[in-house]
DNA sequence: TTCAATGAGAAGTTCCGGTC
DNA sequence: GACCGGAACTTCTCATTGAA
């Protein structure tokens, strides 16, 4: 999609002149006036929304670092790392750590709904990231990036532009619960089905075949995956590297398999492959007899086998199982898989329609974004 | 020889102290 | 008090080790 943008009227200004950095700290009372606080780890790669946060009502611990206030529709901008494009808008009062730029637009010159899709422009990261400085924490300075300089349409302009932008946005936010609720719709679907069913209990291990494939550098097949690419709870992998980046030895995906990362196992990443890849050695590979690798699969993303996973993690730096854990876990040998299955594909066509529509709306938002900044 | 288990090092995040 | 940057800690990748 091409705006027709006539920019010959927008004004050249720099960030410093059309936002103040708010500086509200307080050391002694935040945690008592704000009950929710804000990490980086909360902030998602290129949104705006705010969808994570700690409470201390809920009994999460506040750093002692935390005690920077924000308010709700301030820019929040994390220094350090600034390559990894985390970029929030707030939507509620809160604190923050001391490393987050607390940025509040100057309705004199901008219009708080148009400006901050700004800091997810190209342009915005090719600034911050060529001033980052330090070796062993990559960060930028508020001094480089209030000199950070772009046009700003006339305020008229703005109003119709942030429209755009929201309507955009509006409809990103929509699918994606859409798909949030298709996702707690199928799971409680699947545990009714098998409660339902009669069968015979019988642990993974009689179920699950390990594929043992390795792929040694340099890797003959293209696409990677490591466990960065495979999101919790998802059923297939979208996302993959490239493997001439991988110095290591690999394991080798086939379309089809059955995937299981053995790397703490609460984050709950198992997929069945759409692609071949080679693969950390961190996911275990598998085919299946007896069940269904589709079947299996909706049983290592239910609650009571990440709860039965997790109690047995092992390791001193990080916990991790082994295929003899999760070959203890007991499953129904059900008469009427196929049924069941069969309900379980409609939930993963639509599951799969909405996927592939977020992902068009995200490239258009994208494109949007950057023909305007 | 194979492969599960482990830990070193890289990358990312928070803590902490110095300087202006 | 604001700003800055290194230290310390956490998480993840990947090479090595040792048991089978």
């Amino acid at each position: 999609m091409k705006l027709k943008i006539d920019k010959n009227n927008w004004e050249k200004v720099k960030l410093i002149d059309v936002f103040t950095k708010r500086e509200e700290n307080d050391k002694v009372n935040a945690k008592k006036r704000f009950d929710k606080f804000l990490k980086v780890e909360h902030m998602d790669k290129e949104s705006l929304h705010i969808k994570r946060w700690s409470s201390q009502e809920k009994g999460d611990e506040l750093n002692p670092y935390f005690y920077k206030i924000f308010r709700k529709g301030q820019i929040l901008f994390p220094t350090r790392n600034p390559h990894l494009r985390r970029t929030a808008l707030a939507s509620f009062d809160g604190i923050c750590g001391e490393k987050t730029l607390t940025l509040e637009p100057n309705e004199e010159f901008i219009i708080p709904e148009f400006i901050p899709f700004l800091f997810h422009s190209e342009s915005f990261y090719a600034h911050t990231t060529g001033v980052i400085i330090g070796s062993t924490n990559p960060h930028c300075r508020w001094r480089d990036v209030a000199n950070y300089e772009f046009l700003l349409p006339p305020k008229d302009q703005q109003n119709q532009l942030a429209e755009l932008l929201w309507a955009m946005d509006d409809v990103i936010k929509k699918e994606r619960e859409v798909l949030e609720r298709l996702n707690e719709a199928s799971q409680i679907a699947f545990e009714n089905e098998i409660e339902k069913s009669s069968g015979e209990l019988i642990p993974l291990s009689e179920v699950l075949i390990p594929k043992k494939a390795k792929s040694q550098v340099p890797h003959k097949i293209n696409r990677y995956i490591g466990l960065e690419h495979i999101e919790s709870g998802a059923f297939s992998c979208i996302e993959f590297g490239n493997s001439n980046e991988v110095l290591a030895q690999c394991n080798i995906v086939e379309e089809g398999d059955l995937c299981y990362s053995k790397l703490r196992p609460y984050l709950d990443k198992a997929f069945i492959a759409t692609f071949q890849a080679v693969s950390t050695t961190e996911l275990l590979i598998y085919n299946t007899h007896k069940l269904s690798k589709e079947f299996v699969l909706y049983h290592l993303h239910s609650k009571p086998f990440i709860h039965f996973v997790t109690g047995k993690g092992f390791g001193t730096k990080m916990p991790r199982v082994s295929h003899k854990i999760i070959g203890e876990y007991k499953v129904k040998l059900v008469d009427d898989e196929d049924k069941i299955l069969g309900l379980m594909r409609n939930f993963e066509k639509s599951k799969t329609n909405m996927n592939t529509k977020i992902i068009n709306s995200k490239a258009l938002q994208k494109s949007l974004i950057n023909q305007i900044f």
